[in-house]
DNA sequence: GCCGTTTTCGGCCCGACTGTTTTCAGTCG
């Protein structure tokens, strides 16, 4: 097992002990244990071979063991134990909102109850109600939660979450009592899924700011409405969580809440060896000198006052600001205290996108609606990808309909009017066995080609789709390539194809195949965790829509954040430069 | 189970909220 899944490993005994109503401390050091492998410093075999795991903290000498025992893929006898005591059916009751260890527990013990349906049965008869600690609330809750587990558990779009907390937020930033307010948490940090909303508000009349978000007409549900914090739950099950602080902590808050909790933990970190801490409250600073009110005047707060933006708690810690989308426990501490932090793409540097489809395929708009869409987005250029033959799915073209659509984009190119340039390109498919769809005699002709896969994607060992791959991109089309939408992912519906990821970077890197970030909000592939080697490897990026209608062209939104999740700079992404550089760079 | 010591035991983060209680336990983040 390799760091990550032992640190799971961990995790889930922690999770097993507690619906054991094992030491609740020991609880939490099978959780700090989990967490303190996660955040590692140094390479794990070597901090077993040489006998320092100990030192790390959060790990003494049983975990120790334990982790050895794991790495090795050795049995845990004390996990295995607890996987078959516990019956699966109380792991799955975690899941239902409200409802935790203790709890299931109880239902257990005195109720013999095992499973979801049997919990359900026992709300029904009036069984549960009849425990102490539960009555008539807690079982319309339970029912609920039953009811709506799996639309409460799943996460969502990153693309139809912002369509949701965008409006809501521009709305609560107008409230006359609302000093400031954002989304925290994976929505501002531009994930490609996000569990739920976080809304920061600075205020000091939290009241009708509460009143006010709990009764918004989407709202189909509200979990908790206290004075400073409420929840909601909004049609098509997405919860959002309120906060309601006092304006200066607001900074402290709001960065606590974006997280990650990587990034947390490591700026956490940072302020103890300068004699700090940081919390979602404030920065303190541990002082020898004991006020008149007592212990609490060892930590006294360092000016806060001071804090006004996120970029002043950086600064207070000696750091750069940080924007949101990295802030993922990587690397981007030390970049920011070397002053190295990289310029983001933003929205703004894009001057045209490639990936695009028209009716000609399986596409809603037409050439010229296209051009002129583009051209709305501000976009000197456009390139047209329709599919190829083998995607009759899709309705390909053949190579007499390429032909003629080469022939309408240049006809179009010349005729004047409010639109953007097209580029005439081809979304080819690769073959089972790495060959294209096209020859290169009609390739050649082409400003490019996104070399994609739709065929064939399962039943290909890695080795063997990382060769298909390769071999794509090895072929001499005459004309520039992209790779479409290396990883063929469907976020939240379809896995990945097993591939090397690093072998098609660097082919791609050896070939001058540049490698799309396809934008598309099911997509977001390549995935942001890549670009950093891609970047290293000398890989430029295309930021594609993979547009099927005028209105898909605004996907580029999704893109932008998983390219700015990959540190990428405005140098590296094609579709930054102007319509001429782009014509000469086609060749 | 970890940690640190006034060092082999005793403490371990905590604030907000709900529901069932009547002073608090459980959940969540």
């Amino acid at each position: 097992m390799d760091v990550r899944d032992i640190a799971g490993r961990l995790e889930e005994i922690g999770t097993l002990l507690e619906l054991k109503g094992e030491n609740p401390f020991k609880i939490r050091a099978y959780q700090n244990g989990a967490r303190a492998l996660e955040s590692l410093e140094e390479d794990l075999d070597t901090l077993l071979a040489e006998e320092r795991l100990a030192e790390v903290n959060g790990i003494g000498k049983a975990l120790v063991e334990k982790i050895a025992k794991l790495r090795k893929n050795q049995e845990l006898p004390l996990y295995t134990d607890l996987r078959e005591s516990i019956p699966d059916g109380l792991l799955e009751m975690l899941e239902i909102p409200g409802f935790g260890p203790k709890k299931i527990r109880k239902v257990h013990t005195e109720l013999g109850i095992e499973s979801i349906e049997e919990l359900k049965t026992a709300c029904e008869d009036g069984r549960v109600a009849g425990l102490s600690g539960f009555g008539k609330k807690s079982v319309e809750n339970l029912l609920r939660g039953i009811e709506n587990r799996i639309a409460y558990g799943r996460r969502h779009l990153w693309w139809d979450v912002q369509g949701v907390a965008l409006p809501l937020l521009e709305q609560l930033q107008q409230l006359p009592e609302v000093d400031r307010a954002e989304v925290a948490g994976s929505f501002r940090r531009g994930s490609e899924t996000v569990g739920d909303l976080d809304y920061i508000v600075g205020s000091s009349k939290p009241k009708p700011i509460m009143d006010w978000f709990v009764s918004r007409p989407n709202v189909t549900e509200v979990t908790a409405h206290g004075e400073t914090k409420s929840s909601v739950r909004f049609e098509g099950g997405l919860q959002a969580d309120i906060r309601v602080v006092p304006d200066d902590r607001y900074v402290f808050a709001l960065h606590h809440f974006t997280g990650s909790k990587d990034h947390n933990v490591k700026m956490r970190q940072r302020a103890l060896a300068q004699g700090l801490s940081l919390s979602e409250w404030g920065i303190f600073k541990k002082s020898d000198d004991p006020g008149d009110d007592g212990a609490k005047a060892y930590e006294r707060p360092l000016a806060r006052s001071d804090v006004k933006e996120e970029k002043d708690l950086f600064g207070a810690l000696g750091l750069a600001f940080i924007p949101p989308e990295l802030r993922e426990g990587l690397e981007e501490l030390d970049l920011a205290e070397m002053g190295d932090l990289p310029r983001l793409i933003t929205n703004a540097d894009l001057r045209g996108v490639f990936h695009n489809h028209t009716k000609a395929s399986d596409g809603m708009a037409s050439l010229e609606e296209m051009a002129r869409a583009a051209r709305e987005h501000g976009w000197d250029y456009l390139g047209i990808a329709d599919h190829s033959k083998a995607s009759f799915q899709a309705h390909g073209l053949d190579e007499n309909r390429l032909r003629e659509q080469l022939d309408q984009v240049r006809k179009l190119n010349e005729k004047s009017g409010d639109k953007a340039h097209l580029f005439a390109g081809c979304e080819v498919d690769i073959l089972k066995d790495g060959r294209l769809d096209f020859e290169k005699d009609l390739l050649k002709e082409l400003d490019y080609a996104v070399l994609s896969i739709h065929v064939s994607m399962s039943g290909l060992s890695a080795d063997e789709m990382t060769r298909r791959i390769v071999r794509a991109l090895e072929t001499d089309t005459g004309c520039r390539k992209m790779l479409g939408h290396p990883s063929g992912r469907l976020l939240l519906r379809r896995e990945p194809y097993a591939f090397d990821a690093r072998r098609v970077i660097e082919a791609a890197a050896a070939n001058e195949v540049v490698i799309e970030l396809n934008a598309n909000p099911w997509r977001m592939d390549l995935d942001w965790r890549h670009w950093r080697l891609a970047t290293e490897k000398g890989v430029l990026c295309a930021i594609n829509p993979d547009a099927h209608a005028t209105e898909d062209l605004a996907y580029t939104l999704c893109g932008i954040l998983a390219a700015r999740k990959g540190a990428l700079t405005p140098a590296r992404v094609l579709n930054t430069r102007s319509l001429q550089q782009v014509v000469d760079f086609f060749g």
